[in-house]
DNA sequence: CGAACTGTGTACGCTACCGCACATTTGACT
DNA sequence: AGTCAAATGTGCGGTAGCGTACACAGTTCG
């Protein structure tokens, strides 16, 4: 399964942090002569259920590179609806309007799936982006898969089923979790899919019934990953190929 | 009318390339140190209606800075159904991924109203690049811009109906065109907002029996933009507002 | 001048989804 | 064990928009 990434070469000896073994593909990208300047200014922390890491329209205060756990950037309207469109772990960071020289984001982004990160001040990685040309460069590069993400995620709310999109959003999160099991009600993944909670209901429902998932009470299983992505729209794939393309031009 | 912008102050002596004045935004926003190398590699030429400058998941061949006119970012499905993910005019160029290092786009761009636009070969750019770092700056602004857009339209295309999304649209294309006239016909509306050619119909004949706009035959007329504005969603308003701070972080 | 085509108006049955409401189940806490 | 709140199941009327089809007007072109 050719999204389950890749541990087994690296982990012999992960740089370490406060401590902590850096998981962060962006961090872990950089060459080490560039460890130095960077990683003393990283602070970790855990990160909770619904911790803010960014408010729309704000200052960036922090930059964020997870390391476990998952976090949605969210657009939410003056109705207090909500959808989805954009989800990030372990492969980036938060802040990306920072390696472009601006200092707001337009962004709401929230912890989904709770986890840790590492995080370092705006004004910090400003500086420092200088003297790390190459972290700089991800972060842009990062910059475009989360533009290509959005840019589908347009097409796929407009032109999916609930259904599709729910199987979809399973598939992307399991990427990042690397597990069978998304710890989340069908109230919040309703947010995220920009529908009412009983459809996501319904739609479970039928995905289970069909032996492709199972839940209770706040937690999915992904049980047959292949079908799912059968059930799921084609904009899954799109999302993942474009995002391999990528990354092999960047090596 | 805040939208519509600004060139009295330039228009005294615009640079000019091969005898044509130079209106794109971007490469007026860098500083004439950095024309020389740029401006000689860069060829005029005339944009028409449906002219195609990127190819999904394509290599990046030209770049082009619009001078007049309007493209569409597209998303295009197997079935056929298209929506349009951003849209871009003189503010800005196309092929973003190339001021991130990358060779490929996931971009599908086609001219939506035809103009005019100076353009330069990736090769040939990615190396200016180094030597006009300004330029590069823009650039990667203009990413954010488009990624900030392409959110924002994922949500709209969830949670608002046609009839809004069509003020939107319209509103859009007249700031990127500097025109109350705008050449498309409900049928290319449709593929733009994702939705069927009558269902655009029955929306503009909403917006022209509330006096917004008139049409008639691939031409559509904004009449009271003040009322198209209430009748759009919250969407145009933050998107430009958005836009615009970062316009002001980065002076 | 007539033919062919393009753009627009309109209608009809159908479906997915909405907003809402309420019942039921499950786990957590006392 | 009993209570309570959170999570899920389900239903019902309403609607926006879909797919389709067809009529009609203005334009272009032979």
């Amino acid at each position: 399964m050719a999204t389950r990434s890749i541990l087994p070469v690296v982990s012999r000896k992960l740089p370490q942090i406060e401590g902590n073994p850096v998981r962060n593909e962006l961090l872990l990208a950089i060459p080490p002569g560039e460890f130095g300047s960077l990683f003393s200014q990283l602070t970790f922390l855990p990160l909770r259920t619904h911790d803010v890491l960014q408010e729309s329209g704000q200052p960036i205060k922090y930059v964020y590179f997870m390391d476990s756990g998952l976090a949605s950037v969210l657009n939410s309207m003056r109705d207090g609806k909500t959808v989805e469109v954009g989800l990030t772990g372990k492969e980036g960071c938060t802040g990306l309007p920072i390696a472009a020289g601006l200092k707001t984001s337009a962004s709401l982004i929230v912890v989904q799936v709770g986890g840790s990160a590492f995080r370092m001040t705006a004004a910090a990685l400003s500086k420092t982006l200088c003297e790390c040309p190459m972290l700089a460069r991800r972060m842009q590069q990062y910059g475009q898969v989360m533009s290509m993400q959005g840019a589908q995620l347009a097409a796929c709310n407009r032109l999916h089923e609930v259904e599709e999109r729910l199987a979809r959003w399973l598939l992307m999160s399991q990427d990042r979790l690397e597990s069978n099991l998304v710890p989340l009600t069908h109230e919040f993944l309703a947010h995220m899919l920009g529908t009412r909670r009983s459809s996501v209901t319904v739609a479970a429902g039928l995905l289970q019934k069909a032996g492709l998932i199972t839940y209770n009470r706040g937690e999915v299983t992904i049980e047959d990953r292949a079908r799912l992505e059968d059930a799921s729209c084609e904009c899954y794939d799109l999302i993942r190929k474009h995002t391999e393309t990528w990354e092999q031009e960047s090596r």
